[in-house]
DNA sequence: CTACAATTGTACTATGTAGTTCAATAATGT
DNA sequence: ACATTATTGAACTACATAGTACAATTGTAG
């Protein structure tokens, strides 16, 4: 009987949610180890016995997220497969940043905009993980555009960019204004442009 | 004859530019105090004679961008009188990220998405810059609306804010990604659309 | 020149930081 | 039981960090 590699390491997981967190929360480089650990109640052998360094661990956060995006497991549905499903996927953001007073960002673009030239490492997984959701919207509007639902003219891969980019434009405004307003008033307008699209 | 206060201290505007610059690159938390004065020639006691304090820096950083945006000191003209200016405006911003190798965000909104929960007087510098460029914008589609040139239904200050928006998130996913396809994609939607308005 | 304020250089303190060392303990297979 | 490996606790190192102290120097006004 062939054992396979044990997958429970609770201490191991702790951290990293708790990294998650507080990554999200105030960022990477505001986020000591010795403050991960604290809150993960785990000492520092036990960090650096599940993880090379500080980056390691960034990027351990970044794969259990893409794991989690993957397996369907994140608030935010990723299954595109209307209109209906495009919109609750724009309004699914502004809850759950409200649901957190709009004292946060994309906990992907916060790490994101922190990167500088030479993080390639972690670089590569955030682009692994815009990717996929990329690749959700693309996935509708290809088929829209296969039932003949959407204009000839328009390109569901450039859709898919414009609908990733006002929900990151809009995350990163609402959290710096700590209100949702203008990302709303956004997707509205994205919406409706997109809308005008169909025929 | 009355002294006007001196306005001219070539150290603290050195440290300044220098911090601004750092903090475009890296961010304020990746940025230390000896970093920019090792980079800048300066000394500590002449930051801490200019400075309160670190966080007192990132004020007078804003405010000295603040300035130059008001008197139309910077590369981005904010003076937007036409839809040629509004993709001048647009196209401006993938021009400057182009020409440092897609390597940075936008400035203000990487200082943006490090703040955390408490940072009131960086968050309202922050919010006094963004607000004066959604002045602009929403300047330009009111005088449309005014000439007749929109169609009634729209409003002209949520057009700007779906401007403004799409600036940031494209400047944040070009950044991460290296380059700007995205962006670009995005701003041919928003240009689409906007235009779609016209009567 | 002289007094006084503005400015700067150097050395310092206290604390935070990432990462290491290594012995002690727990778990596992034979 | 025994050996081997996995896991953890605690103290520690080396360095970076924000901020201070204060004397030395420069500029300026009478």
């Amino acid at each position: 009987m062939v054992k396979v590699k044990k997958e429970n390491q609770p201490a191991r997981l702790k951290i990293i949610q708790t990294a998650f967190d507080l990554f999200h929360k105030q960022g990477v480089n505001a986020t000591s180890v010795d403050e991960i650990l604290e809150k993960s109640q785990a000492g520092k052998s036990q960090f650096y016995y599940y993880f090379k360094n500080k980056e390691d661990l960034v990027h351990s956060v970044l794969m259990f997220f893409y794991g989690q995006l993957k397996n369907n497991e994140l608030p935010i549905n990723n299954k595109i497969e209307s209109w209906k499903d495009l919109e609750r996927w724009f309004y699914n953001f502004v809850g759950m940043q409200k649901a957190m007073n709009c004292d946060r960002g994309c906990p992907i673009g916060t790490i994101g905009s922190e990167l500088v030239t030479g993080q390639d490492l972690i670089r590569q997984d955030i682009k692994l993980i815009f990717e996929f959701t990329r690749n959700s919207l693309s996935r509708f509007f290809h088929g829209l555009k296969v039932k003949g639902e959407l204009k000839d003219s328009v390109d569901p891969d450039v859709l898919a960019d414009f609908c990733f980019t006002v929900m990151q434009g809009g995350l990163l405004v609402a959290k710096i204004n700590r209100e949702s307003d203008i990302f709303e008033n956004s997707i509205q307008q994205a919406l409706a442009y997109l809308k005008s699209l169909a025929k």
